[in-house]
Parts: C-alpha cells; sequence; structure tokens
RNA sequence: GGGCGAUUAGCUCAGUUGGUUCAGAGCACCUGCCUUACAAGCAGGGGGUCGACGGUUCGAAUCCGCCAUCGCCCACCA
C-alpha cells in the first residue's frame, strides 16, 4: 500500500473503531487475570460532548488501553445518568414550547414525554465517546433510572428506612421556585450580591393594635417579608433596648401586633440590635421561632409570589413586592434609611434562581455514621485522592455533613416507595403489593386504590451513589446480606475513578459511602480530579460566552488522537486546563510526524548479503537502553497518574530520539539498501513505540501497526503486550549523549559559519573519546573524524564537549580576532567557576558539613573546570601563534 | 469570616529527601534551510533576580515567618 505524504484522520478511524466493535474487543468478562475496572462517571442522559467529558473520557481511556495492554483484564463501564432536574426542565421547556404545562397532563402523560425525550436524545453522548476512541464495553452499558438500577435505588431506600436512617420531616429547605422543588445544601451556590438594607420602624403598640409615638427600628434586607414577621428580637443583654421588654409593637402597613423577645441569637452590634423574626422565611428565625413558641406565617408561594396570608400586595413575585412596599413603607413613614449592602445570596445551581428558604416536609437521610466511616476508609489511605490535597476538603466536609435532603419535588427520577393511607399513616415498602400489605396490618379492610404513594422523586445522586456497584449486580445495594454475583465479586472494588472535584461531596463521597455499607469496602482504590476546562484567558467554558468548541468538530478537523493529545498536553494533574487549540495542532503535527516515520522505514529496502554499518550498530546499542530507560520512566509517571509527563516523554523519545538521532543514524545513503539486522531493529522499535503511545493515540497506532505486516483478521494492537523494561548499562547512553553532543556542536559551527551541511568537515578529537560512536559523529555531522593528541597548528574552530576537546579544521573561514575573543570570554568565565568551587570547598563548615557525594562532586567540577582551562588556554596560545 | 492551593521563560507547566554544571520542558519567538520520510518539517539561537521582604543553613526555586496578587472550597450576622 503506497502511503500519503500526510496522515489523514478521518479516513481511518472510523474503520478502526468498527474493527473494535466488531471482535468485541471492549467486553470483559470476568477470567482468571487481574482486573482493572472503571465506571465512568454517567454524563447527563441528554447532554452532548464538551470539553470536560473529552479531557474526562481521554484520561479514562488511557488508563483503561494502558492496563489492557498490561495484561489486567480491562473493563470500562459506561451508562448515562438521568439527571432528574436537568432532563425535566428540558422537557418541561418542551412541552411549554407546545402551550402544555406539566400539571395540565398530569404525571403519567408527562413521563411518557420524558421517556420519549430520554429516547429521542439520550445517549448521544454515548456515541459521540466512539468518535473520541473510547474503549467502553458497551455491552454493559447502563442507565440510572433502567428497571434493575431503579429498583436498586428502592431497595436502598427501604433498607435505610428500616434501619431508622431515612426519615421524613419538616424542616426548613432550599427551595427553588422556578424547578418548584427542595435541593440539598450542595446544590446552593452562594454568591455575594449587591443589595439593600432597609431600616424600618415599627411603632410600638398601645396595647389596643394602636400606635404610640414610640418606636423601634429594625434594618431588613427582605422588607417583603415583613407581614409573616411573628416577633421583634433583641439580645437580652442590650441595655438599649430594655425598655421594650414586654411590650408589643406593630408590624407597619397592616398593623398586626407582635411580641419583642429576647434572644441570644441577635448580635447587639450588627444593624440596629433588633431583629425581625420571621419564621416561615428565614432558617435562623425558625430556629428562633421554635425556641420561643412563636407562630409560622407563610406568605410567600412556591411561585415565590406573595400569597393570601400576606393581606398586601398578594399574587406579586417576592422582589416585585420587595420594591413595591419600600415605596409603600416611605409614604407611610416607616422607612428610615436605606443603605447600599452586599450580603451572600443562595442560589439554585441548576435555574439560578434565588433559593427561597422555604419550610417543607421532606424526606432525610441521616449522615452522621455513612460520613464517619467514609471518612475513615480515605484517611486510611484505602481510597487515595489526587491530587492528594483534595483529602482536606473531603474532611471538612465530612465532619460537618448536614443530614441528606433526598426528596424532589419532580416526576422525573425514581418516586419515594412510601404509601399513605387515608388516616395519614405511611408505610414505607419496594413495591406497592407489599405496602398494601403492610398497610392491612395497620388497617385491615383498606384497598389498593385507597393507598396514595407519594408524589417526591429521589435525588439524582441517590441512584448514582449506587453506580460502581449497581452496574454489576443491581440487586446488592440495599441487601448487603446479598451474596455478590460473579462480576461484582470480580470487579468490584473498582481501580480508579477519574472526574472532577467539582462533584466530590455530591457523587464520590456518596459513592465511598454506599460502597461502605453495602459492599463493607471502598469502591475504588484511587480518584484522580482533573481540571476544569477552560478557555485559553482563563475563563470557564461556557455556552453563553460562545468560548467552547464542539469536540465533534475538532475531531473532524484534527482527527481524534490529535484532540486526545491537545487535552492530555496541558492537564497537568489537579490543575485547570487552559484549552488551546494550538496544542491539538501539535498533536495532529505529531500524528503526521509518526505517520512520516514509518513511510521512511517503509520505504527502506533490504539486502541481506550486507553488513551493518558501525553507526547503524552504534544507534541500535544506543536505543535500545533508551527505550528501557523511557518505558520506566513512562511507567513511573502512570503510577503517579501524571499523564501529560508520560505523554511528554514518549512524545520526545518518538520525535527526538527515534526520528532525529536513530533514523538518521541508520539511514541509508540515498537509493541504497538496509543491512537485515537495522531493518529488523528498526521495525522493532517502531512497533515498541507504537505499542508505548496506543493508550493517548489509539487510532494511528492501530492503522500503522496493522499496516506494518499481514497481520490476521481478530489481531489488534490494543491487545499487544506493553514494552518491558530490560536491563541496560547506563554508559551507553552516556556514550551516545557525548557523540549527540560532538555532533550539535559541529553543526553550531557551520551555522556560525554558514558551511552546508553537505559539506564534509575534518573533525580533530583528542584521546579519550569513545570510539564506538564515532560513526555516529561522522554520520550526523558529516565530518571525518581525526583522534590526535594535539591539534597542531592549522586553522579552525575548538570547542567542547564536557571534558573532550574538539576542533574542526577550517581553512580561511576563522577570524582569528573573533575567535580570541570568543576563547578569552570562556576562559573568563570559566576562571569564575573554578574560583566559586574552590571558595566553597575552601570553606571548613561546607567541608565538614555536606555529605561526601556533595563534596565528592565539587572536586570534580574543580578537576573538569581545570582541564577546560587548560584547553582554552592552549587553544588560545596556537590561536595568538599563527 | 474560616480553610486549601497557586505564583519559575511571552504562554502552559516540571523541578522528588535542601547539594550533580539546576534554573529545565513543550509551545511560541528569532535566524538559516523546500537537504529525495515529514515546511504539520530540518538545523541553530535568544529569553527567567524562581511574586516581595525577612529568617534557618556551609548551601534555598526547594524549609520557616510575614506580605502581595490570583483561584477554589466551606460559611446562617438579619
Amino acid at each position: 500500500m503506497e502511503l500519503a505524504a500526510k496522515y489523514n484522520a478521518a479516513e481511518v478511524e472510523d474503520k478502526w473503531y468498527a474493527y473494535w466493535l466488531e471482535h468485541k474487543f471492549f467486553h470483559s468478562e470476568p477470567n482468571e487475570k487481574e482486573p482493572y475496572t472503571i465506571v465512568i462517571p454517567p454524563p447527563n442522559v441528554t447532554g452532548i460532548l464538551h470539553m470536560g467529558h473529552v479531557l474526562n473520557n481521554t484520561l479514562n481511556d488511557v488508563l483503561i488501553r494502558n492496563a489492557r495492554m498490561h495484561g489486567k483484564n480491562a473493563c470500562w463501564v459506561p451508562g448515562t445518568d438521568h439527571a432528574s432536574i436537568a432532563t425535566e426542565s428540558k422537557v418541561v421547556a418542551k412541552l411549554k414550547a407546545e402551550g402544555i404545562s406539566k400539571e395540565d397532563i398530569g404525571r403519567e402523560e408527562f413521563l411518557k414525554h420524558a421517556w420519549a425525550w430520554k429516547e429521542e436524545h439520550g445517549g448521544i453522548i454515548l456515541q459521540q465517546l466512539r468518535k473520541l476512541g473510547c474503549s467502553c464495553d458497551w455491552d454493559r452499558t447502563r442507565f440510572t433510572m433502567e428497571p434493575a438500577l431503579s429498583e436498586a435505588v428502592i431497595n436502598t431506600f427501604v433498607y435505610f428506612y428500616r434501619k431508622g436512617w431515612i426519615y421524613k420531616g419538616v424542616r426548613m429547605v432550599n427551595w427553588d421556585p422556578e424547578a418548584l422543588t427542595a435541593v440539598s445544601d450542595d446544590e446552593v451556590v452562594h454568591k455575594d450580591t449587591q443589595s439593600h438594607f432597609y431600616h424600618l420602624r415599627y411603632y410600638i403598640s398601645d396595647g389596643n393594635g394602636q400606635p404610640t409615638d414610640k418606636f423601634l427600628v429594625i434594618a431588613t434586607t427582605r422588607p417583603e417579608t415583613i407581614m409573616a414577621d411573628a416577633a421583634i428580637c433583641v439580645n437580652p443583654k442590650d441595655e438599649r433596648h430594655h425598655w421594650l421588654r414586654g411590650k408589643k409593637v406593630l408590624i407597619p402597613l397592616i398593623n398586626r401586633e407582635i411580641p419583642v423577645i429576647e434572644d441570644d441569637y441577635v448580635e447587639m452590634d450588627f444593624g440596629t440590635g433588633c431583629l425581625k423574626v420571621t419564621p416561615a422565611h428565614d432558617v435562623h428565625d425558625y430556629e428562633i421561632g421554635l425556641r420561643h413558641n412563636l407562630p409560622v406565617l407563610e406568605i410567600i408561594d412556591d411561585h415565590g409570589k406573595l400569597n393570601e396570608n400576606a393581606q398586601i400586595l398578594v399574587g406579586e413575585d417576592r422582589f416585585v413586592a420587595r420594591k413595591k412596599i419600600v415605596k409603600m413603607l416611605e409614604e407611610a413613614g416607616n422607612l428610615v434609611k436605606v443603605e447600599d449592602y452586599t450580603s451572600p445570596v443562595g442560589y439554585s445551581e441548576r435555574t439560578n434562581a434565588v433559593i427561597e428558604p422555604k419550610l417543607s416536609a421532606q424526606w432525610f437521610l441521616k449522615m452522621d455514621t455513612l460520613a464517619k466511616v467514609a471518612l475513615e476508609t480515605v484517611d486510611s489511605g484505602r481510597t487515595k485522592f489526587i491530587p492528594e490535597r483534595y483529602v482536606n476538603t473531603y474532611r471538612h466536609w465530612m465532619e460537618n455533613a448536614h443530614d441528606w435532603c433526598i426528596s424532589r419535588q419532580l416526576w422525573w427520577g425514581q418516586r419515594i416507595p412510601a404509601y399513605y393511607l387515608p388516616n395519614g399513616q405511611f408505610v414505607v415498602e419496594a413495591t406497592p403489593e407489599a405496602a398494601l400489605e403492610a398497610a392491612r396490618a395497620i388497617c385491615p379492610d383498606i384497598k389498593a386504590e385507597d393507598l396514595h404513594q407519594d408524589e417526591d422523586v429521589l435525588d439524582t445522586w441517590f441512584s448514582s451513589w449506587l453506580w460502581p456497584i449497581s452496574v454489576f449486580d443491581p440487586d446488592m445495594p440495599g441487601h448487603p446480606d446479598h451474596k455478590p454475583n460473579k462480576d461484582l465479586a470480580y470487579y468490584y472494588p473498582t481501580s480508579d475513578l477519574v472526574t472532577g472535584p467539582d462533584i466530590i461531596f455530591f457523587w464520590v463521597a456518596r459513592m465511598i459511602m454506599a460502597g461502605e455499607e453495602f459492599m463493607g469496602r471502598e469502591p475504588f482504590s484511587n480518584v484522580y480530579f482533573t481540571g476544569i476546562v477552560r478557555d485559553k484567558i482563563g475563563r470557564k467554558m461556557s455556552k453563553t460566552l460562545g468560548n467552547s468548541p464542539n469536540p465533534l468538530d475538532l475531531i473532524g478537523t484534527y482527527g481524534a488522537d490529535a484532540v486526545r493529545i491537545g487535552m492530555l498536553l496541558c492537564s497537568s494533574a489537579g490543575n485547570d486546563i487552559f484549552y488551546d487549540e494550538a496544542q491539538i495542532k501539535q498533536g495532529a503535527a505529531f500524528c503526521n510526524k509518526i505517520w512520516n516515520s514509518y513511510r521512511l522505514v517503509k520505504g527502506f529496502s533490504v539486502d541481506d548479503s550486507i553488513a551493518q554499518t558501525p553507526a547503524a550498530a552504534a544507534a541500535i546499542r544506543w536505543f535500545d537502553a533508551k527505550l528501557s530507560e523511557t518505558v520506566a520512566t513512562v511507567e513511573d509517571h502512570y503510577r503517579k497518574f501524571r499523564i501529560s509527563d508520560a505523554l511528554m516523554a514518549i512524545y520526545k523519545l518518538f520525535w527526538d530520539d527515534y526520528c532525529a538521532w536513530y533514523l538518521e543514524a541508520i539511514k541509508p545513503a540515498f537509493g541504497q539498501p538496509v543491512d537485515r539486522a537495522t531493518y529488523d531493529a528498526t521495525l522493532g522499535y517502531f512497533e515498541a513505540l507504537l505499542k508505548l503511545i496506543h493508550p493517548v493515540m489509539p487510532f494511528i497506532t492501530e492503522e500503522l501497526w496493522q499496516n506494518m505486516e499481514d497481520r490476521k483478521e481478530g489481531e489488534t494492537i490494543m491487545y499487544a503486550a506493553a514494552p518491558v523494561v530490560k536491563p541496560f548499562d547506563p554508559e551507553t547512553l552516556v556514550n551516545f549523549e557525548l557523540a549527540e553532543e560532538a555532533v550539535n556542536g559541529v553543526r553550531g559551527i557551520r551555522n556560525q559559519k554558514n558551511i552546508a551541511p553537505k559539506e564534509t568537515l575534518d573533525l580533530k578529537i583528542k584521546g579519550g573519546f569513545p570510539a564506538d560512536v564515532l560513526p555516529v559523529v561522522e554520520k550526523m555531522g558529516n565530518v571525518k573524524v581525526e583522534t590526535v593528541a594535539d591539534f597542531g597548528s592549522g586553522q579552525g574552530v575548538g570547542f567542547m564537549v564536557r571534558t573532550h576537546e574538539m576542533f574542526v579544521a577550517l581553512s580561511g573561514l576563522v577570524n582569528v580576532a573573533e575567535e580570541i575573543a570568543k576563547l578569552e570570554k570562556d576562559l573568563a568565565y570559566q576562571q569564575k567557576f573554578l574560583a566559586g568551587v574552590r571558595g566553597k570547598l575552601a570553606n571548613e563548615r561546607f567541608v565538614a558539613n555536606a555529605p561526601a557525594a556533595v563534596i565528592e562532586n565539587e572536586r570534580k567540577k574543580e578537576a573538569d573546570s581545570l582541564s577546560k582551562i587548560e584547553s582554552l588556554e592552549s587553544q588560545l596560545k596556537a590561536l595568538k601563534n599563527s
């Protein structure tokens, strides 16, 4: 097959992905080999691929492919998450566009639409992952809301309920008035928000509901809630307000009478020292209300509008009401002053609506024991975090975990299996049948239609926390006594988890909790936290900014391998990723380099009758060692999850060592054949390099590996054994480096003197240079080497390779004065350096305290420096005499 | 308000237990080359007071203190 001069990714990628699928290379079944398991962080079922996914899944795929080539039974389980709020809001929006509201059509009908939406848009992202080359075991694809996994969620709920860790309670929750659901504390984002501090005058009541001329002033940011006030509170130690004891005050505008109470909660030096207490609409006020037995009056409805209880401004949105009431207060003479004020306000992570603290009945899961156990998992190192510093974040959260609000006022999700009897009692059972039976124990003649299931569904994370277990054995969660099936027993615990730090609490922590609870051990050994993908000037990628490229376009333009390289190049562990298309271009250039190196190698004609050149022999000796050295480095990087470093090590091995040095050293003259031994070695190294880089660049490596020889159907580089480290003599590496430096020296002189590479030069080297690499110097430097004891008096330029003196003979091209100046400069530097070293050695405290090796090194520096000085001086002398 | 992290070349980052000639890499940049694998390339080159100040030490990019700037997480002063 003739190879094009440029690599064309588009032509080969689909072909090989189809081949891999056809042969089920990604599929894993339990066997006698050591498992290596990753569960995908399930993307939203209706989501589409963005750069964050590209980063995450590239890393996952690199790890999985690397493990596979190291003989592990690698299994990467893919799947999607039903993403309760996100998906439901998309479906609601779609219906709204059609003029349909979800309340009108009811739960069942709505769910039909939701499933239809899921069927239409779901799983697109999994198709996109195929384009990226991800080697997921597609036969194991899971969905958090598929029947088996939903059952696991319900069983888990029943399990914790029976254990007494799930309870229903009326609590102040974070209410999202747009999504119309409660959200957990973790889904609330606090942002400093510019607002106002309103100072309001409340008149003291005369006892009959009429204002006196005495008043107090409170400060509030939420004047629209005054109608829900239940009291005014002051600090008992605050003498300024003692006169208020036992008094009642009137709420402005509506003139309702409320008491003045005392509580330590109030800060004396904040605001006016008087706090309006609004138990229905503020978390702290609710607490105060509980302590003082205050009535709770709700005046804001689920949509964030004032209701009948408010008496005034009924039906107005809370923010509109705020503006209007300020005006009304001003007109009524109750507004003392308005200050600018910045305070943290909670926003819904999902809808960005301002969270309304709201009293409502919700389901909670107790966190104390779960959190304590899960903290121990990480503290003991059974699960490691990379980078390690996330352990601190994790610990802080675990030590302060509040009970988890797990109910959501949505329909898309697993419905809470609580069934209410007409008398208000409820039973919790996994199925309606079991619920009926349980209900009959309470109320013997109850019928199925008398039971009413709870309207709420469970938080999405209440299903995804089971992921590492339920994808293998959905019967396990909720049944810790159940014997794990074959898959779960084999694949659990999984090996590594790659995810973003933004879901450390939502997901990672909770998977550890569930893992410990149901399996009695950690769900994964390592958690690698990636950074957030930002654009090149540091902004988060977002749709509104339009700074997020479409990964599929990039794959189309540059190829999946290039995109993968581009992402990895800039992804040092734990740091945010500054995405720049230039890095993907670099990846594409690397593909092309690999491609062309293969074109060269493949173009060699072999002659079995000719002997290996000394330069080729030296290059092979060296590259053999270099390969082993690099493989060892790469493996070390992988162990430490330094994937971009591993990539860079291979990149340099391929480009600099193999292409720039090795291939040039063994390359025969144009049109000439190469000997058999060299050819075989060269192809062998090429294959080793392909295997080494395959986890990062799966497509081009498969393409070339298949092309190298006639592979049988069913063969793949995916399962080729990774190159192993062989023992090597470090001196081989050092000697070749000397040769490289000698060549570089010659090239430098050529550049300086404008001498064409084609022109062969004479290079004199003083004795002691390793002889076996001299042929490499001759070939690569295009020089004729002569080993001499003395350079004699001919014209030329001298230079040093470490301690070896070299001299390029040049006649007519040397400007003696210039050379002298250069040598004198070098000499001065060297003398200064020597003085420094000697100063150190003369320092008694240094000699007394420093380790022997360090002192020894200083002595070596001294000796080397002396020899260089000697050489420079003799060169100078020769020049001056010429 | 509390905690964590970062600050090294124009950019993105390495730099392990303080000590090899340690101040590095990739990209970008500059100069010269279309040398028959590759111009997505080849050869050469310039560029940093390691954020500031102080301290420990024979020796500090590295350890300690303080400050500055940036980022992230947590947080109920209305």
